[in-house]
RNA sequence: CGGAGCGUAGCGCAGCCCGGUAGCGCACCGGUCUGGGGGACCGGGGGUCGUGGGUUCAAAUCCCGCCGCUCCGACCA
């Protein structure tokens, strides 16, 4: 992609209203406009951005067993009257009148909605373990949106539901997303602190947020950082002990919000080196709620003894517009942005010195094709602008590997290499700047 | 919802207290020179001063209503 028939408008300027570095940083690397409070357009830097994170969710659910659908936006408050939650949800929901003065209103989320589909649909504890998922624009009518897509009215989320027959059952299907929350975080290379949470309106009783610690977030949280280091084994696990086993691995550390913590614990259980405390953004929320919804909505299914027995469900929620602010909170500095190669707009960024020297022109191209070919995206910066400017949106927008191309180094087969994560520079062969940046980039894009 | 504040060019702001027909920086357009970290010079374009009303010979400026946005607090992926 050449920058002149892409659309990034940067800006130099910090904007007035936002006041954290990631809701600066969208703003001015034009990945988002805000429209009104709470509600913004994605720009096409921050779409794909957005896009690249939703699927990587995308695939590590279906991993877990999960299955896509999509639900809409919409729902008829009938159902919410139904699970008795209507008036718990109260002023948050956005309530829209139609034309036959019927009332919806712009979905929160979808329990109802999933439990109504579930109920429609599936009679027998054969069809059981079920779990559907979406990834769909939510509302929440928050009182006091702010901090950007952070903290938006609208916003993106994956919501995946699980039906079981009963609750150990239940469990399995709760640990199983557990698990699935730890991959989908490692890949996009944010350290999460799984944290025993309230479950709130949703309810239910057991209940874990994933939330990551960074100098602008809301509300204290305490862990132990040996909780970063853990790796999980890449087996398929199934059976509930296995399950058990993997998560304890993780639960087993200390960590706590504000209202739960006990510093003489936290003393006793955590080594002083390991004890990490601050600001938390919550990024993911997993409740197993049993039969909250199931039971007042009827969703029956029949067991093998004939019975007629409520669904038992989990819900597990993902914030994925939340975690492209999250991700930058997570990964910046003074210049910029500085994106982790799963989620970057582009791999490689090229600044070409001279907008109108022929030679760099083509030099570019030749190099472009080759990364393409190896499946990376590049983006040259061909603008007629001067260098520094070129070099200020490029760690702006905080892409991973910057080549600089110009007629002094070419002359002898050069590039120099800046590399974002390291800000360190290599003035390398061409050929051998594109081996080590190919390999850099996939590695660090798979795992 | 309680408290505070803001709305003047695309962005960031000054002007308002003390009324007299709107200004700065950046961005933008044309040109010349440049080009390895926001370059220089010359020349340009752009604003119903959020909105409705009131006071006045005269309102960005004073008064009232409305709308929008932000910040601090209580709530949420």
């Amino acid at each position: 992609m050449y920058w002149t028939e892409f659309f990034i408008p940067t800006n130099k300027e910090i904007p007035a209203d936002a006041k954290i570095p990631s809701h600066q940083l969208m703003i001015r690397s034009g990945m988002i406009k805000q429209e009104s409070s709470g509600i913004y357009s994605w720009l096409p830097l921050g779409f794909k951005v957005l896009k690249k994170i939703e699927k990587i969710v995308r695939e590590e659910q279906e991993k877990a067993g999960a299955i896509e659908m999509l639900m809409p936006t919409l729902q008829a408050v009938e159902l919410w009257k139904e699970s008795g939650r209507y008036d718990g949800y109260g002023k948050e929901m956005l309530k829209i009148i139609d034309r036959h003065n019927r009332f919806l209103i712009y979905g929160p989320t979808n329990e109802e909605q999933v439990t109504e589909i579930f109920r429609a649909f599936v009679k027998s504890y054969k069809n059981l373990p079920l779990n559907l998922f979406h990834i769909q624009w939510k509302f929440r009518d928050e009182i006091r949106p702010r901090f950007g897509v952070m903290r938006g009215r609208e916003f993106l989320m994956k919501d995946a539901y699980s039906f079981d027959l009963n609750e150990e059952e239940s469990k399995k299907s709760y640990y199983k997303m557990f698990i699935s929350y730890i991959k989908i975080f490692k890949r996009l290379k944010i350290n999460t602190i799984p944290v025993v949470a309230d479950s709130g309106e949703i309810g239910g009783s057991l209940s874990h947020e994933f939330s990551i610690i960074t100098n602008t977030g809301e509300g204290q949280v305490y862990c132990d950082k040996r909780l970063f280091d853990l790796e999980l084994d890449n087996d398929d696990l199934n059976n509930l002990s296995d399950l058990e086993r993997a998560v304890g691995n993780y639960t087993q550390f200390y960590s706590a919000t504000e209202d739960k913590h006990n510093e003489k614990i936290f003393k006793e259980k955590v080594p002083e080196e390991f004890r990490l405390k601050g600001k938390a953004i919550e990024v993911g929320h997993i409740f197993s709620f049993g039969e909250k919804y199931s039971s007042p909505m009827k969703a029956y299914i029949t067991n093998k003894e004939g019975k007629n027995v409520s669904v038992y469900m989990g819900s597990y929620g993902i914030g994925v517009s939340r975690l492209v602010a999250a991700i930058i909170e997570y990964s910046h500095d003074k210049k910029g942005i500085i994106w982790p190669n799963s989620v970057t707009p582009f791999h490689v960024g090229i600044i070409n010195v001279q907008a109108d020297n022929k030679e760099c022109l083509k030099v570019i191209q030749e190099i472009k094709s080759e990364f393409e070919e190896n499946n990376l995206e590049v983006l040259v910066d061909d603008r007629d602008e001067s260098v520094g400017k070129k070099y200020a949106d490029m760690d702006l927008i905080g892409l991973p590997y910057i080549l600089t191309i110009g007629p002094r180094d070419i002359k002898e087969k050069k590039v120099d290499v800046k590399f974002r994560h390291t800000d360190t520079k290599e003035n390398l062969s061409i050929e051998g700047a594109i081996n080590r940046i190919t390999s850099l980039a996939k590695e660090k894009t798979r795992s």
